[in-house]
RNA sequence: GGCCCGUUCGUCUAUCGGCUAGGACGCCAGGUUUUCAUCCUGGAAAGAGGGGUUCGAUUCCCCUACGGGCUACCA
């Protein structure tokens, strides 16, 4: 079996995000999985809705996600250019290819000539059961009969044209994808769809067929969107008598309210991101501080699950994705994005990782910890807090109580109080003052009360509140093992100024 | 409107004609814990509907319904 070799082949028009990321992903892990290589293209024949930052924030995802192409415009390769608005010289030959085996022709019509006919018309198709009542060079009651045989475009001074693939298909057109199986399109159904622009630029259908065969792609993995055009495209490949590569399109992303494609909405109403790194002022997963894994274990699941194994491992790593992936493994239905599960799969990785990988991965976020902590006390902190976190967001949440002074929340406050508060207080304030060794704080805490007959509850949550704030948090004593003498005791008093309220 | 695709718990999924329909997230209850979280145990929760084919259909076929996509000189 020859190597395969796949593209991933976005139009650099705005941020990538999670559905184009997983499109990625799946090109990635098959590449991978077989030995074969791995293209980034760049799709830029539409130059309205041009991007300029566009490109380097598909190419900074792919690396932050770990997921480097082999070949790209950033990398360059054997087949390049990679970036098609560097390779229009290359359609318009192809183009002039076309227009001389008599496969494709030049149509003069106008915008709003079109627009008049799908008005009146809305199933209107541009083919051959109406191009010869309409401007182009194939109809010979038209003066632009005179360009029939012209096989350069080039040659002509004209300008106002289009060229479009002459459709001619008799009998339904039966073509393959590798997830559905057979598609067939009736032959009236099928349109002489528009190649090369009036701007000379490509159209997606055109380039994107050029490109695949010269870059000598042997698995087209996209998505659902493009099923409707796998016909123009088995058209073009015929036109040109090239074998076509195998299709397979992926079902689409859903909003968590299924009514679309995940959207920018989706992710402002549910407050997530949908993209991996910051758009304008709008976060990704990478500031949010995810796991470039656990955003890949989670897309590849959707979509996607391993064979042969019936009591699923849903934890992933690359490196295990890269060994049980297989496009029979791939879903025909549209998956909904599940925030929550994705919070969830990056918590697993988190909690799988020694809290000095944590530390290096996050350094950025945990710049406070280390004006007051050392390196050790920093992993030792990250070693009690991390099975409460998610994200690295989550960590710096949990860490503002090793490091700040808590405000105290006095309804909570006034719960907990009993006859027992200040005696309490005092108490932990003169053990902590005199005593050196923290690690016996406890038991001599735990003494006290019991020979004094306060009971446990009432001296823990005292403290808790006193020294957190709140009811929630880590084991008290490791709280108290790390936090300074000095902020410990500043927190008593605190709990103490505030008695007055809350008795 | 036309064309194309899809349809198993709320969500992600397993099942490739034999099912008491399994797992995961989430949810609920119990346990562990000084609290919250973690962790452990248990629970509720699904084959869109109707026809076929078959000894037997979630699984194969058809119809309907619903959902999604495409219908640009956008990708």
């Amino acid at each position: 079996m020859t190597k395969p070799r796949v593209r991933f082949a976005p139009s650099p028009t705005g941020p990538l995000h999670l559905g184009g990321i997983r499109t990625a992903i799946y090109n990635y892990l098959y590449a991978r999985a077989n030995g074969g290589t791995f293209i980034l293209r760049i799709e830029d024949t539409d130059r309205s809705r041009l991007h300029p930052q566009s490109e380097k924030h598909i190419i900074d995802t792919l690396h932050w996600l770990g997921i480097n192409p082999d070949e790209g415009p950033h990398i360059g390769g054997k087949y390049g250019p990679y970036r098609q608005s560097d390779r229009l010289d290359i359609y318009l030959e192809f183009i002039n290819r076309l227009l001389k085996d008599g496969k494709a022709y030049l149509a003069f019509d106008t915008h709003s000539e079109l627009n008049r006919l799908r008005k009146k018309n809305k199933s209107f198709l541009y083919s051959k059961h109406n191009r010869n009542d309409l401007a182009n060079s194939l109809n010979p009651d038209s003066p632009y009969y005179q360009f029939r045989n012209i096989d350069s475009i080039s040659k002509l001074e004209r300008t106002d044209f289009v060229v479009r693939l002459k459709v001619d298909q008799p009998i339904p057109l039966v073509v393959e994808d590798f997830l559905r199986g057979k598609v067939t399109f009736a032959p009236t159904t099928l349109e002489d769809k528009i190649l090369l622009k009036r701007d000379r630029w490509p159209t997606y259908h055109f380039a994107d067929i050029v490109d695949d065969y010269l870059m000598k792609t042997t698995h087209i993995i996209r998505g659902e969107e493009w099923l409707p055009s796998l016909s123009v495209h088995h058209l073009i490949y015929q036109a040109f008598g090239w074998k076509p590569p195998c299709f397979l399109h992926l079902p689409l992303l859903l909003g968590p309210d299924k009514t679309g494609k995940l959207s920018k909405r989706d992710a402002a109403i549910y407050g997530y991101p949908i993209f991996a790194l910051k758009w304008d002022d709008t976060k990704g997963y990478k500031e949010l501080g995810y796991l470039p894994e656990g955003l890949i274990n989670y897309l590849s699941q959707l979509g996607w699950s391993p064979p042969n194994v019936s009591q699923r491992e849903e934890v992933f790593n690359l490196g295990d994705l890269v060994s049980n992936f297989t496009l029979a493994g791939l879903q025909k239905k549209s998956a909904v994005v599940d925030f929550e599960k994705l919070k969830w799969t990056n918590q697993q990785h988190l909690s799988n990782m020694e809290s000095a990988e944590i530390i290096d991965e996050f350094r950025p976020f945990l710049q406070d910890f280390f004006k007051v902590y050392s390196q050790k006390e920093v992993e030792g902190i990250i070693d009690i807090i991390k099975p409460r976190c998610s994200s690295a967001s989550d960590l710096t949440q949990e860490a503002k109580m090793f490091l700040n002074v808590p405000d105290i929340d006095l309804s909570i406050a006034r719960k907990v109080y009993s006859d027992h508060w200040t005696e309490i207080l005092d108490f932990f304030e003169l053990q902590i003052s005199d005593n050196e060794d923290r690690t016996k704080i406890k038991t001599i805490l735990f003494a006290w009360g019991k020979s004094n007959g306060i009971p446990i509850k009432s001296i823990m949550q005292t403290l808790r509140i006193a020294l957190v704030g709140k009811l929630i948090g880590p084991d008290l004593f490791n709280i108290i093992n790390f936090v300074g003498v000095g902020s410990l005791i500043e927190r008593v008093r605190n709990a103490k100024a505030i008695t007055p309220k809350i008795m």
